[in-house]
RNA sequence: GGCCCCGUGGUGUACUGGUCCAGCACGCGGCCCUUUCAAGGCCGAAGAGCGGGUUCGAAUCCCGUCGGGGCUACCA
């Protein structure tokens, strides 16, 4: 029953603790994804567990966010969601203990105060007495000799001082627990045997060390991660584009690339490993691996492993993951068609690095071609007429209407007009879909169907013909 | 300011004393392939912050310095 006892030996007890005063951040994902990998891959468990006592900007709707944020990703969990909230009466009973073993105690101590003491004291760690009184504050007992060591799996040993550590708050004057009590006991009580999380509460452990000595509680273990920087090296934020899984989301990347990329931020195979199916990262991940030093999100790479991971996938997925993404961007009739948007995807599929590149080369299979001005006036010149109107009959006979007879009688068609074939494939390219990307064109017109091939050259034609009559 | 963490090319990283005048990947430049754009192939430019030590020998160990970051709340 003792929590050190259920710690040692085990298979690992991680958790994700969020605190949802906003929406899920890439560095926040990564520190999911650590968790996870290390609970998969070890026949751990994933606690989540939601960290909400901050009353002011802790939101159910921020909560709805983050569990969404990591549905997407398909990090899962065995325990929760728990509401650190919901056990302030478990942390106001341990208060309640340390208060009456004399570990901590009651203090009507300004923040004014604690400045002023540490001044005069050379900026050592605030030290009061009991001093009971409306609003009183409790605060812990933090001795003066000695040091408290953070122990970290990542960085090894390191080293606070005591006499420098406030005897800091852990009620409020209300008697609402404060986060760093609340995680220690919450982190003992739920049996957590590694404590991932980021960098930034590197700093916070050895006050959660000193709780969980004051409570007797035997500590996790912890991995502080590096912290995830912008392009301008500054701490990754909002200003830096997509850094929410959201926005990442909403930019057409995989969930599996971002799991890949976000995985080898800070942490590597070896040497020449990256691209790596997610089972393999559970596989092959271990905290011992991540490195120390803060790692810059570079949207690029991630862009070119997500465009791997869309090459490689099964048609069929690749389908269903097309379809999510066209209904989100306002195309809800094209998931629809699945008929069409099966072979939309199978001509698109080695061209697209993200789902949003896809309906740029597809939409010419589901609506009317685009009107560009700059493809026409580039490419509508010159032969672009007969050789369509050459082109038209080779339309009409190949047979079947598939992508290799046409290649087949276009070229032998180029070859008899003797000109460059880019001179008879662009303007093709432009009458079938207005623009001067697409997908292969034999594919795309196979894609189109005959008819209406033949529809979209004859108004090209036609369109062609008459501005040289009138010109 | 105090405490703490970090420092290999533009970015992510490999290599923890010799096999490294530093490897891989993204990005970048060039070439090839080629029906556009991608993809793919080949080639190339680009790095150990700086200064001291230790050592026969340092990217690797030590010290200093500079730079970046985090924490420093009755926030999480």
């Amino acid at each position: 029953m003792r929590a050190d006892q259920q710690v040692m030996n085990q298979s690992p007890r991680v958790r994700f603790a969020p605190s949802p005063t906003g929406v899920l951040h890439i560095g926040g994902a990564r520190t999911a994804l650590y968790n996870w990998l290390l609970a998969r891959g070890s026949g751990g468990t994933m606690v989540l567990r939601i960290e909400d006592t901050d009353r002011e900007r802790s939101t159910p709707e921020n909560v709805a966010q983050i569990l969404e944020a990591l549905a997407w990703l398909e990090l899962d969990w065995d325990e929760g969601p728990l509401s650190q909230a919901e056990r302030s009466d478990r942390h106001r009973a341990r208060i309640a203990e340390l208060v009456e073993a004399g570990a901590a105690y009651p203090d009507t101590a300004t923040s004014e105060d604690v400045r002023a003491f540490k001044r005069a004291h050379g900026n050592a760690g605030y030290r009061g007495e009991p001093r009971p009184g409306e609003g009183a504050a409790i605060r812990l007992r933090v001795p003066n000799a000695g040091e408290t060591v953070v122990d970290d799996l990542i960085r090894g040993p390191v080293r606070f001082e005591n006499r420098l550590q406030d005897d800091f708050v852990i009620a409020r004057g209300d008697g609402t627990p404060l986060y760093n009590f609340a995680v220690a006991v919450d982190d003992a009580e739920m049996r957590i045997s590694d404590v991932i999380r980021g960098d930034d509460h590197l700093s916070n452990t050895p006050k959660q060390l000193l709780v969980l000595r004051a409570l007797r509680c035997e500590p996790p273990r912890y991995a502080h991660l590096p912290l995830l920087h912008g392009p301008d090296g500054k701490k990754l934020s909002k200003r830096h584009g997509a850094a929410s899984v959201q926005e990442l989301r909403e930019a057409g990347y995989l969930p599996a690339a971002v799991r890949n990329y976000l995985a080898l931020l800070g942490w590597g195979a070896d040497d020449d490993t990256t691209f790596m199916p997610t089972s393999e990262l559970i596989e092959r991940f271990s905290i011992e691996r991540v490195g120390r030093a803060s790692a810059v999100f570079d949207e690029r790479k991630l862009r070119w492993l997500n465009g791997r991971f869309m090459r490689e996938m099964p048609l069929d997925a690749y389908v269903e993951a097309a379809a999510a993404q066209l209904e989100r961007e306002g195309h809800p009739e094209v998931p629809g068609d699945r008929e069409r948007l099966r072979a939309a995807c199978a001509i698109a599929q080695e061209k697209a690095q993200t789902l949003s590149e896809l309906w740029p080369l597809v939409r010419f299979l589901f609506e009317p071609p685009l009107e560009d001005p700059k493809a026409w006036s580039k490419v509508m010149r010159d032969g672009a007429g007969p050789n369509l109107e050459a082109a038209l009959e080779a339309l009409r006979t190949a047979e079947p209407f598939d992508s290799t007879t046409l290649e087949a009688e276009l070229s032998a068609l180029v070859e008899r007009l003797g000109v460059k074939a880019r001179d008879v494939y662009q303007p093709l390219r432009v009458a079938i879909t207005g623009t001067t990307v697409s997908p292969g064109i034999f594919d795309s017109l196979a894609a189109l169907g005959r008819q209406r091939a033949l529809e979209r050259v004859e108004a090209a034609v036609e369109r062609l013909r008459d501005r040289s009559d009138s010109g």
